[in-house]
DNA sequence: CTTGACCTTCCAGTGGCTGGAAACCTTATA
DNA sequence: TATAAGGTTTCCAGCCACTGGAAGGTCAAG
């Protein structure tokens, strides 16, 4: 039974971050000692390290939770694992899209830039271009 | 001289936006009206406009501020303007790549899992497995 | 006169931590 | 025994960029 920094430490995540997953009752402690403090067991080290994996590949606190109550339930199926997993597939390639187009955009800028001392800004020109209306 | 309703219309932001710019002293209103409404002029209608592209691009409500003042300044130089971007850039190419490993990883994990009704599951197996030395 | 659509201010909440204060516990050293 | 250094506890505040809602003022139409 480590305390919460040695959890931490055998899990990769902040102490601070180990106490707030207690805190809202995603990782809670195996006890308490006399003393009041936290004690890790394996299966609490278990469940850090999974939710370190499960937030690393961008899950929220939410989907961890739900993807920690299947990871215990020996009776799961698969297909609710996979149908969450699709889910956040689905939004990290709308958000690579849209990251690419930013990417690209603002790569177009930057070399449309000269950089140099003249005022005239092809960047901040795009910004302020075809606006509300002002003049055509 | 538009109420802060149609200055959010003509410039895609919704009200709540448009005033908490006005808060945080992003954009400022031209003035008052009788009523103590907020009222946008034209000017303020074209930062308003670049400020909504700049958060579209990412930038930070800070980097938008600095982006302001170069693109009120007449005597700005470009090139501080470019670094701004090219800094973005990076951090925007960095996350790409992150998002595309992770894309992947996911990819992998969702296309390995069978997604039936049998309890065992890749996906959570890849988030357990080899943890905080547990079994090897 | 009422309805509804605006507008104002202010306060609270979001997610997922992170920092800090004040106090307690443990261990090592002088 | 004092004390210092490191852990731990609780609680509260702050981060970012909004967003929602309450309570109230204003204005035009019917």
């Amino acid at each position: 039974m480590l305390n919460i920094g040695d959890a931490a430490n055998a899990t990769g995540l902040p102490t601070k971050t180990v106490r707030y997953y207690a805190d809202v009752g995603l990782v809670v402690p195996n006890g308490r000692s006399e003393n009041g403090y936290r004690l890790y067991g394996d299966v609490e080290l278990r469940k850090l390290t999974f939710v370190r994996r499960a937030r690393a590949l961008s899950f929220s606190i939410e989907e961890c939770r739900e993807l920690l109550s299947l990871y215990e339930d020996q009776d799961r199926s698969s297909a609710n694992v996979k149908s969450l997993a699709l889910k956040r597939l689905a939004e990290i390639e709308d958000k690579l899209h849209d990251l690419r187009k930013l990417r690209d955009e603002l790569a177009h800028l930057a070399e449309a830039c000269h950089g140099d001392d003249r005022p005239d800004c092809p960047i901040l020109d795009s910004f302020a271009g075809s606006g509300p209306r002002h003049n055509g």
